[in-house]
DNA sequence: CGTGTCACG
DNA sequence: ACGTACGTGACACGT
């Protein structure tokens, strides 16, 4: 059977143009001609080629009239024509089709869709050829058949239906399609089907029937409102149909031998990308195209073969989230043998492999996914996935996207999931992985020495990945009962003010979307407004304040807005998280921020109310599964490495003297003596110090104190004036960052910073305030970190059992013992404050409750 | 799926 | 004249 890919042009590349040509720059070459589409397209197109290396291959446009105009001169009527700069990109795209040996088709009178028909119906006839559609157009659904599947582009991947598949998803066959829109119509083509009648209404009544014409003969047996609109539109309907049907017999002069892919004209490629100044696909064009690794594996049938000493290990999941996750494959990869491991010998060969040195991807990963089998693995000796991240290279959950640059043609594991890991390959594909791990280690290795950043790695990165592990596993216990009381509460109160709101707006509406509420309060109420936002006015809790005494309606939908986001994120939207043993298990993201902090997710547990009362109340229901939770949190970390690392005497004697920082900060600007200090002079002070380590305006911190940009411009130059070295770090900062296009931090770690680079003078802006909160920020996550390493050390030294559970960039908690709390404060504060020496001292303070809203 | 909004450090 | 503070994640809306 010979497969013939049936490519819809016109499809792809107004998808293309549309997809980037809203931001309102489209690409452009130097002369101006716009590129934009052609890109897109011609992405589209090398991606198909990669998935579906077809040996028979067409790509079909419209072009000029179509008979269905000439039938309904309202077909398509109301859709905007084809904008010039769209136009002009056709013929370079059908140009790049030609040099790339592939056959386009396009015929007077008809739609690429009556051409891909046409085909289709001639595969139908010829045993020999079967097709594949490729189009975002649900219309071509209709030609799905034994020999003919679709693959139906979604805005990131697709779907592909063949006819099971489809009645699956649908609950009808393919072809029906065209019943669907006879019915339902279609607004983008001016269809107009039976008004009133929608895809919902339109398939239940083909699941019942079968089709339009049964729909009718049993219009009798149809009752109320429906029968009155089908009845009404009857002629529309059929007309619909009609309009709708792909039309399969366009007299094209071509057979499908001439659709064989041919070699490409390279030259021809190029030099049309010159001309494009395609620059990036310019560097790719000699070299080979990926090709898929060979690689010889077997099954591991007996455990004495395991002679190496050192293995990269790896397992492939059914699922992203590992706490639920069953293990699909285990692979393993020594310097010349690759093995996959049974799952019934899977407990036995980590046994054996414990006492080696086990290299992989993720190891915190599998530090879980194996805790789940009651298997410990108390150490990994290479983590890819770290080295990776801290060299900066393409890290995602999937060892895939690390793999592709090195020319590895494995699948994607979105693409395995959706196969439900039914790939014939999947052995193969598994242990190109564990292999991948093993021959990557060393270069990894040497880079990060390279860059000095071993210490970073294997004293810092490495070891955490297990103390993250065991604290992910540890979870935390939630009171469900008291969640769910407080749920309720809120919840009538929500109900309360939702009415009252719509009272004083005088009709129901949505308050949760800004759109409607821009409406209602800006041209309904007449209320004042600031400048708006690309979709509309501003609604934002900051804006609303401002004009907060104009109508009482402000108030209360502040006070709903804040409700309904504790309802909605926390009270209702962690529920689902609490597992059978009465606790969430969070993931921690070891290897996502630019900075190196951690992140947190499914849930998140680093945003767990607390700045007010009323959401800092949900922390009652987080209680401990030991005794009582003690809290350990940096006190000023931030501000102490910005004293440290500009060498500010002044800030660092402040410090050192154990001052109150802001409010020493405030008698110096405002020239008074500290017990004259005001509440506000402190807060405005405090506003400042932030602003600073954010690389801040006046601009900025005036709208956040909401006092003029003038005024705030005064208190930043009064801070730098008092603070020389402070804006002698910012400025050598910059300009290091300038020279170098990377900054570091204590502890090493760099993050480049591109927008340094970037013509946009605002992106350059960022670029800089990004080169002066990065070294801050990313230290303090470093010592954080090493503080967490050394404190588990401890731990396991001393034989505690309370266990640290979560880590909030500056806190850690601990679920601890009664007769453990002043060992545990002891040990954690003792660390956190001496795991480095500065300038300044560092403080920490300690906690604890009964819950976690006691416990600060 | 992008945008707006808001929770945290 | 530009547009306006660093780093995250979750939810709801509307196309």
């Amino acid at each position: 059977m010979k497969k013939v890919v049936l490519v819809d042009g016109n499809n792809l590349i107004f998808r293309s143009y549309y997809a980037t040509a809203y931001s309102g720059n489209t690409m452009k070459n130097s002369k101006g001609f716009p590129t934009n589409a052609v890109y897109g397209f011609l992405s589209m197109i090398n991606k198909i080629i990669a998935e579906e290396k077809p040996e028979y291959m067409a790509v079909a446009f419209d072009i000029g009239k179509n008979f269905r105009f000439e039938k309904y001169h309202d077909y398509k009527a109301g859709r905007i024509a084809t904008p010039e700069e769209l136009k002009m990109q056709m013929p370079v795209a059908k140009e790049l089709l030609n040099a790339m040996g592939i056959v386009y088709l396009e015929k007077e009178m008809y739609e690429a869709d009556d051409i891909i028909g046409t085909l289709v119906n001639w595969a139908e006839q010829d045993p020999e050829f079967a097709c594949t559609i490729v189009s975002s157009d649900k219309d071509l659904i209709q030609l799905i058949s034994h020999e003919t599947e679709i693959k139906l582009l979604k805005m990131k991947d697709y779907i592909r239906y063949n006819p099971e598949s489809f009645m699956a998803d649908y609950g009808i066959d393919p072809i029906k399609i065209i019943d669907l829109k006879a019915l339902a119509g279609d607004a983008s083509d001016n269809i107009p089907g039976v008004k009133g009648v929608g895809e919902k209404t339109a398939l239940k009544l083909i699941q019942q029937y079968g089709n339009l014409e049964e729909i009718y003969k049993n219009i009798e047996n149809i009752s109320g409102k429906l029968k009155d609109k089908l009845i009404t539109d009857k002629e529309n309907a059929f007309f619909s149909k009609e309009l709708a049907t792909i039309y399969k017999e366009v007299p094209l002069d071509i057979s499908f031998e001439e659709l064989k892919v041919k070699e490409p004209n390279l030259e021809k490629i190029k030099s049309i990308y010159e001309d494009l100044e395609f620059y990036s696909l310019l560097k790719n064009i000699d070299i080979k195209p990926a090709q898929s690794k060979e690689i010889s594996f077997s099954i591991l049938d007996d455990i004495s073969k395991l002679i190496s000493d050192e293995y990269a290990i790896y397992l492939e999941l059914d699922n992203e989230n590992y706490h639920e996750a069953k293990i699909i494959k285990f692979s393993i990869s020594d310097k010349n043998n690759n093995y996959i491991i049974p799952l019934e010998i899977l407990k036995e060969v980590l046994e054996v492999l414990k006492n080696k040195k086990l290299y992989t991807y993720d190891s915190k990963k599998i530090y879980v996914a194996l805790e789940h089998l009651d298997i410990s693995l108390d150490r990994i000796d290479f983590d890819l996935m770290i080295g990776a991240y801290l060299l900066e290279m393409n890290v995602k959950d999937d060892i895939t996207y690390l793999m592709l640059p090195d020319n590895y043609d494995v699948p994607l594991y979105d693409q395995l999931k959706k196969q439900n890991f039914e790939n014939s390959d999947l052995d193969k594909i598994v242990c190109l992985k564990s292999r991948y791990i093993f021959d990557k280690k060393d270069d990894i290795l040497n880079l990060l020495a390279k860059e000095e950043m071993t210490k970073l790695y294997s004293e810092i990165e490495l070891p955490l990945a297990k103390v993250l592990a065991d604290m992910e596993i540890n979870g935390i216990k939630v009171d469900k009962a008291k969640l769910n009381d407080m749920k309720l509460s809120v919840k009538a109160k929500i109900d309360i003010l939702s009415d009252d709101i719509y009272n004083l707006a005088g009709e129901s509406f949505n308050i949760n979307s800004p759109k409607q509420l821009g409406v209602i309060l800006f041209e309904k109420l007449n209320l004042p407004h600031g400048k708006g936002n690309k979709t509309g006015y501003k609604t934002d809790a900051s804006s609303l304040h401002k004009i907060i005494d104009t109508h009482e309606i402000i108030t209360k939908i502040l006070e709903y807005r804040n409700l309904n986001k504790l309802y909605t994120t926390y009270l209702d939207g962690l529920e689902p998280y609490i597992k059978e043993d009465g606790k969430i298990h969070t993931i921690y993201k070891q290897t996502l921020t630019r900075t190196g902090r951690l992140s947190s997710v499914e849930p998140n547990l680093q945003n767990i109310p607390t700045r007010q009362e009323e959401g800092k109340k949900i922390r009652k229901a987080f209680i401990p599964s030991n005794d009582l939770f003690v809290s350990i949190d940096y006190s000023q970390i931030e501000l102490r490495l910005l004293a440290h690392i500009a060498h500010s005497e002044e800030l660092i004697e402040a410090f050192k003297t154990n001052s109150d920082i802001h409010t020493k900060v405030a008698a110096d600007i405002n020239g008074v003596r500290e017990e004259q200090v005001t509440k506000k002079m402190r807060s405005y002070a405090k506003a400042v110090i932030f602003g600073i380590i954010y690389g801040i305006s006046g601009f900025g911190l005036g709208e956040n104190l909401e006092i003029s940009p003038k005024e705030a411009k005064m208190f930043i130059d009064k801070y730098y004036e008092l603070y020389p070295s402070v804006k002698n770090y910012m400025d050598n900062i910059i300009k290091e960052a300038y020279q170098n296009g990377v900054v570091k931090t204590l502890f090493n770690r760099k993050r480049t910073i591109e927008e340094l680079t970037n013509k946009n003078y605002m992106i350059r802006s960022q670029g800089e305030r990004i080169a002066l909160n990065t070294p801050i920020q990313g230290t303090c996550a470093d010592i954080l970190k090493l503080a967490m390493v050394r404190i588990a050390e401890e731990f396991k030294k001393q034989n505690i059992k309370s266990k640290m559970i979560l880590q909030i960039h500056d806190e850690l908690v601990f679920d601890c013992y009664e007769d453990e709390k002043e060992m545990v404060i002891n040990i954690a504060k003792d660390i956190m404050e001496n795991v480095i020496t500065l300038d300044v001292p560092i403080k920490a303070e300690a906690d604890f409750g009964y819950n976690w809203y006691e416990a600060k």
